[in-house]
RNA sequence: GGGAGCAUAGCUCAGCUGGUUCAGAGCAUCUGCCUUACAAGCAGAGGGUCGGGGGUUCGAACCCCUCUGCUCCCACCA
């Protein structure tokens, strides 16, 4: 068969998924006889597309879960979407909009149409470009979160939640998002630090005519909702004004001077003007001090009637005017510049207003308790573990969760109001009107006196279940999936979700199944651009992916994206990554052609072959054994980079040139037999990081039955190596690159045999050896002796280079043509350095304390090092003797 | 304001309990080579006072103190 010259990895792709899924690969069932290995995925947004996040938090699952299945586990990886509330619903709301609709013109079942649609229209293109990059989920298993069962489990678990007296409703200061029209929870809220202006006010003293109190403030739009000015009770300035009145401007209306610690007397002019509805800070001074509560805003940030004149206006627009007027009153004293900092949404990026409303929350001190001592004492382990303290943090300083969102795209909330307002927690409505007639004995109430409760749950509230929730453990708490496969074992994802989503899912794991929902998290850093800047849509720094994919190959751009992904660490992306991932391709693919192009003899196996077929058997080994230990310590990213070394720089580089024949020869059927069985596990080795070249090599390196893919051949077990082979060859590759590099000063032809003369006690390593140095260094001939002195003499003049290797002298015979001698200076340089060297070993063995303190290891090695060291000065000696 | 972390070659990072090849890897750079698998390559080379200062130790990139500079998390002084 002929065998393309270059690597056509488009073409590879889709027939191998194709085929992937086909034979249903990727697809798992319980299997008592084997250990269970299960990954959910962190559900993208059913709306997203895949950005460079996805490509390598999905690729670190692939590489796990691909090396699992070929360990001969049943590897499990559930894939699936979130329904996203806040995300999903402002997506709908702009597509709406753009056609000329409005939300509110629609009733709630309509706009779910539209959302719905809209779902089944967009929703999942993620999951299909998933298969592009390789991922091996068991499709069969998608779920998504609003689906039917898992809509039923959020609900289930809401009431029990209720029942046990964990959920409640309360009226609190949340997070409100002007432009959502909804609630946040303190989670989906960042800061953001601005320049603002501080205005001082005065506000005039009730009952006199020309004394005032100076406020200061960076919200004067919110000035009309004030009930009270405080100072500090310490503050001598202010101390005989405690108890008056002050009276607020533009509204005129008298309000008390009150004394609290709270306030910094340091900061502005020590008067702190109190506004509870829209502070929480204010709300708390207004509670202790029982202020009234004035709420000015409308659920848009707009004004409503107790801002008077302003009504309708937008806030920022009041901000502006409010002192305007002020000034015109001779009530502004002066504006300063402040920088302060500002809450945002996560979601539409609006300025948060803190604003009192309703709200559910979830109790989460005892939830925590299980999910902190557990991740503390390791039974789940953090990777890298410095997130453990983080993690600590959060969870020792939680707050109750609020769950309810004042919007329609999620699980509605499952409370029922009896006309009168009683709420009724229930399933749904006919078990809510059971409770009804049976606690309050309303037998005549129908189902059309409860209303449900208009909003729905925090999109966590459904994500927190999912690796319970994707295998029905709440709709079938005892059924064969949930037994198998929960506990799952890893879980792949970002920092950012550390407490919005993992911390949750530990409380949901304790609380439902008693047992921790994953044994590991595996947390992935931020990919940024060259510049350190977060890859994002709308700074407009991201690659596309499939563009990505389609110029470097999936193989590239994973492997690419894992060359410099340390857990934990952030990837500073760089396109030449994917390029070095595709070279990388190439470079395989090359290494087959030329395996693959070999003609076969039957002659007996020569020594080189032997050597090198022996020493790769104890690489292999060894390998294999040093990418376990980096899995174990989830350090993929040096796996990667292990395997990549290993492959290009000592398969490539040194097995293949040795074992290769002369061009237009035949290779031993032996040796060939024992290149491809090598060639095989590389092959195994490589495929979790890159699936596809790694199959379709593998196809073609020999002939395979339909049915059979290297997703499934075993991954390599380690067995004991000898180190001792290992160490040698090394010293043999050593010498030829010394004599490789000789040419390169001397600029000799590669094709010039050099002749050779090794003194050395071990003439029998480097006669053992001697077929690699002849091959790989092209000599003509070797002269071996054990010591310098029985060496012909032609080896002591000016026409041989000499250098030490360990113990051993080895002389390079200069061509005839040839008339440099060794480089005096040089060899002066290198003698000083040796000398020094000895001299700093030397001391170190002479110090009585070193010897007395230091392990016997150190003590021989330190020891190793001088007798190397007195070799290479009496070399470099002789060699000076003919300079 | 509270807490955590980081600083090692031009870039990205390893360096595990202080002592092997302790100063490393990949990429980039430089020098030769179009040598019949591969120039998307081959053979080589150069490059770092381990952020600064101090200490402990026979011995420090590693432990302690301190300074400087970055990053992140939490809390939000109006």
């Amino acid at each position: 068969m002929e065998i393309a010259k270059n690597y056509n990895p488009a073409e590879v792709e889709s027939k191998w998924y194709a085929y992937w899924l086909e034979n249903k690969f990727f697809h798992s069932e319980p299997n008592p006889d084997k250990e269970a290995y299960t990954v959910v995925i962190p559900p993208p947004n059913v709306t997203g597309v895949l950005h460079m996040g996805h490509m390598l938090n999905n690729t670190i699952q692939d590489v796990l879960v691909r090396r699992a299945r070929m360990q001969g586990k049943e590897a499990c990886w559930v894939p699936g979407t979130d329904h996203a509330s806040i995300a999903t619903e402002a997506k709908v709301v702009a597509m709406l909009q753009e056609q000329g609709i409005e939300k509110k013109e629609l009733s709630r079942e309509e706009f779910l149409a539209h959302a719905w649609n809209w779902k089944e229209k967009y929703g999942g293109i993620i999951l299909e470009q998933l298969k592009k990059l390789g991922c091996s989920c068991d499709w069969d298993r998608t779920r998504f979160t609003m689906e039917p069962d898992l809509y039923e489990a959020v609900v289930e678990v809401f009431v029990d939640l209720y029942n046990k007296g964990l959920i409640y409703r309360g009226i609190r200061m949340v997070n409100w998002d002007p432009a959502g029209r909804t609630a946040l929870s303190d989670e989906e809220v960042y800061h953001k630090e601005v320049q603002s202006k501080l205005y001082y006010v005065r506000y005039p003293i009730e009952g006199s005519s020309d004394e005032y109190i100076t406020i200061a403030t960076t919200r004067p739009e919110t000035i009309m909702a004030d009930t009270g000015v405080c100072v500090n009770p310490n503050d001598e300035r202010y101390k005989h004004l405690i108890g008056k009145k002050a009276i607020v401007p533009i509204v005129n209306k008298a309000v008390p001077i009150i004394a609290d610690e709270y306030v910094d007397p340091e900061f502005g002019t020590g008067c702190l003007k109190v506004t509870p509805a829209h502070d929480i800070n204010d709300y708390n001074l207004g509670l202790k001090h029982k202020l009234p509560v004035i709420d000015l805003f409308n659920e848009d940030g707009t004004m409503n009637e107790y801002s008077v004149k302003y009504e309708g206006m937008d806030r920022f627009a009041v901000r502006k005017l409010v002192p305007l007027e002020l000034e015109a009153q001779g009530l502004l004293v002066k504006v300063e510049e402040i920088s302060n900092k500002i809450g945002l949404s996560e979601r539409t990026h609006a300025v948060v207003e803190p604003r009192i409303s309703q709200q559910w929350f979830l109790k989460m001190g005892d939830m925590a308790k299980p999910a902190l001592d557990n991740v503390m004492n390791d039974h789940i382990r953090l990777h890298p573990a410095k997130f453990k303290n983080m993690y600590r943090h959060w969870m020792e300083n939680v707050h109750d969760w609020c769950i309810s969102r004042q919007l329609w795209w999620g699980q509605q909330i499952p409370a029922f109001y009896m006309l009168d307002g009683t709420c009724i927690v229930a399933k749904n409505k006919k078990a809510a009107l059971r409770i009804a007639r049976d606690k309050y004995q309303l037998f005549a109430l129908s189902e059309t006196d409860l209303t449900q409760d208009d909003d729905v749950l925090d999109t966590w509230f459904s994500s927190w279940l999912w690796p319970i929730s994707v295998f029905d453990g709440f709709k079938d708490p005892n059924n064969a999936d949930i037994n198998y496969y929960y506990p799952t074992n890893d879980l792949v994802t970002a920092p950012e979700i550390l407490f919005f989503w993992v911390a949750r899912m530990i409380m949901a794991g304790y609380e439902y199944r008693g047992e921790l929902p994953f044994k590991n998290v595996y947390l992935t850093g931020i990919v940024r651009d060259k510049q350190g800047r977060k890859m994002s849509k709308s700074l407009g720094n991201s690659p596309n992916p499939l563009e990505l994919i389609e110029k470097y190959s999936a193989d590239g751009v994973r492997t690419g994206m894992l060359f410099s992904s340390p857990a934990g660490n952030d990837l500073p992306f760089d396109e030449s990554l994917c390029l070095q991932g595709r070279n990388f391709c190439n470079k395989l693919w090359n290494a087959f052609r030329l395996v693959k192009g070999w003609e076969l003899s039957q002659d007996a196996q020569s020594e080189v072959d032997k050597l090198a077929i022996s020493w790769m058997e104890e690489r292999l080994n060894q390998v294999v054994a040093e990418l376990d230990a980096d899995f174990a310590e989830f350090r993929i990213s040096d796996a990667l980079l292990r395997t990549y070394k290993f492959v290009w720089d000592e398969f490539c580089a040194w097995y293949l040139e040795l074992v290769k024949p002369e061009f237009g020869q035949p290779i031993s059927a032996a040796t060939f037999q024992s290149v491809v069985a090598h060639f095989d596990a590389i092959l195994r080795m490589l495929h979790p990081f890159m699936p596809f070249i790694s199959e379709e090599i593998w196809q073609e390196m020999e002939s395979r039955n339909e049915g059979e893919s290297i997703c499934l051949a075993p991954w390599p077990t380690p067995a004991p190596f000898n180190n001792a082979t290992i160490e040698e060859m090394n010293l043999v590759f050593e010498c030829i690159s010394q004599i490789r590099n000789f040419r390169n000063t001397q600029q000799i032809s590669p094709k010039e045999a050099l002749q050779v003369g090794v003194a050395s006690a071990s003439t029998a390593f480097f006669s053992r050896y001697q077929p690699a140095l002849f091959k790989l260094a092209n000599l003509a001939g070797l002269d071996l002796a054990s010591q310098v002195d029985t060496l012909p003499e032609v080896w002591k003049t000016n026409k041989s280079h000499r250098f030490a290797l360990k113990q051993h002298e080895v002389f390079i015979l200069l061509p005839a043509d040839k008339q440099a001698g060794p480089d005096k200076d040089t060899l002066l340089q290198e003698l000083e350095y040796q000398k020094g060297f000895l001299e700093s070993v030397m001391k170190k063995l002479g110090n009585e304390r070193f010897v007395a303190n230091a392990k016997p290891d150190v003590i021989a090695n330190e020891q190793r090092k001088k007798e190397d060291s007195e070799a290479k000065i009496r070399s470099l000696e002789e060699a000076l003797k003919n300079a």
